[in-house]
DNA sequence: TGTACATCAGTGAACGCGCGTTCACTGATGTAC
DNA sequence: TGTACATCAGTGAACGCGCGTTCACTGATGTAC
């Protein structure tokens, strides 16, 4: 799904050697996240899906929880993709940029229930052991952290900045969780639709001075 | 955790038969969960917890599936019984009462983080199978959006009923579940205090016609 | 109060299974000369 | 261009383990008379 071959050769000898086979494991686990869910994920069907011995994927990975980091770190590399691009549609109104990453923070939990369910669902005892895939997190954190401050200082919003990141960000993540676990189905709005709506409602809110 | 020895006598002849095994095996699950997580119960574990043989649970519950969906069913009764007394104290003032049910809903979530990984974390496919967990969470889902409906009704806010009730539950639960997760630790404010802050946050832009 | 008996709620052994991980191995690849 | 060799990325067998579920069983409990 997320990475193809590698670059260059599109599909060179088909021996002995995959060639990325360390990309290959990582989209076979999310096809199999998809179709079985995260939690009960095993090495040895990702092996299979890959069409691979079940030992091979010790050569890319150290243990299972080091796939499912990948996998994690991949996902919240995209989500800061997406994030920026949202933002840099709107370099003039900090405001629209908000509400676009907002958008975009849903679009891509909704896009990318996979990743979703291996960033957020407390399948790691703390992100600690994995110093980039930290790192990573931190980075989309921040994005969304300096777009609110964008918004502060533009004199548009008023508020506290911590208060209104943790606002934004629960908002755009409860709504990305409750669609992503099926429990809005009968809604008659898009993600997308939904996601602009709910989110204006709260900068309404912030428009407000006091 | 939860449900005490049963009733009356305090711990009868303590012998051969339990006396009340169901719930034991419900909180023996919970304090597993609490410890390692959802993903990795074993109803095996949960049993030795309990001190009876790992066979015994199937004399209460049919499956291991089926204990799951019985703490959901309790999570989303105990969820009902929070969102409920907080309406109960503003019978009179619709909007606090909104409010009042948005802060306890984030104070259960984060109080009882192993009922919510149970009934949020996507371990079943559906809860079609159990139509008794699913009147209970309907039944929650019902209390938030009678709660909306009054705010309309008084004419304190304003807007679509069905939206913001999405945009209400979104908030309350993507706070609840960044709170659990442990994606907020380094917040200044208490669980309550940032519920309250937050849904204030909302409930300001719903105050504005239009 | 005492006895016979049905029902209930446990036990412990056994089933088959798939898992994560390690190991010695081997075929493929790339490079120095 | 050809050869020798080190390194790399796979294989397949084996390890030990804990799991969910079933089964025939047995001790405990409650009730009819």
């Amino acid at each position: 799904m997320v990475a193809k071959k590698k670059a260059g050769t599109p599909s060179r000898k088909r021996g002995y050697h995959h060639g990325d086979l360390r990309n290959a494991l990582i989209d076979a686990a999310l096809a199999e996240i998809s179709s079985n869910g995260a939690h009960s994920l095993s090495l040895r069907e990702v092996a299979r899906r890959a069409g691979v011995s079940h030992a091979a994927s010790y050569r890319h990975f150290r243990s299972k929880e080091d796939l499912l980091a990948a996998i994690a770190e991949q996902g919240f590399m995209m989500l800061s993709q997406a994030l920026q691009s949202a933002l840099d549609q709107h370099p003039e109104d900090a405001v629209a940029a908000l509400n676009a990453s907002g958008v975009a923070y849903v679009e891509f939990g909704v896009g990318h229930p996979e990743h979703l369910q291996v960033m957020f669902g407390g399948i790691f005892g703390g992100f600690d052991q994995w110093p980039s895939l930290q790192k990573a997190a931190q980075h989309a954190y921040e994005l969304l952290r300096g777009s609110v401050r964008k918004t502060l200082e533009s004199g548009t919003l008023h508020g506290d900045e911590e208060t209104i990141a943790v606002a934004a960000w629960s908002l755009v993540h409860g709504l990305t969780q409750l669609i992503a676990g099926g429990e809005l189905k009968r809604g008659r709005q898009s993600p997308r639709g939904l996601a602009q709506t709910v989110t204006a409602l709260l900068v309404k809110g912030l428009r407000v001075k006091s």
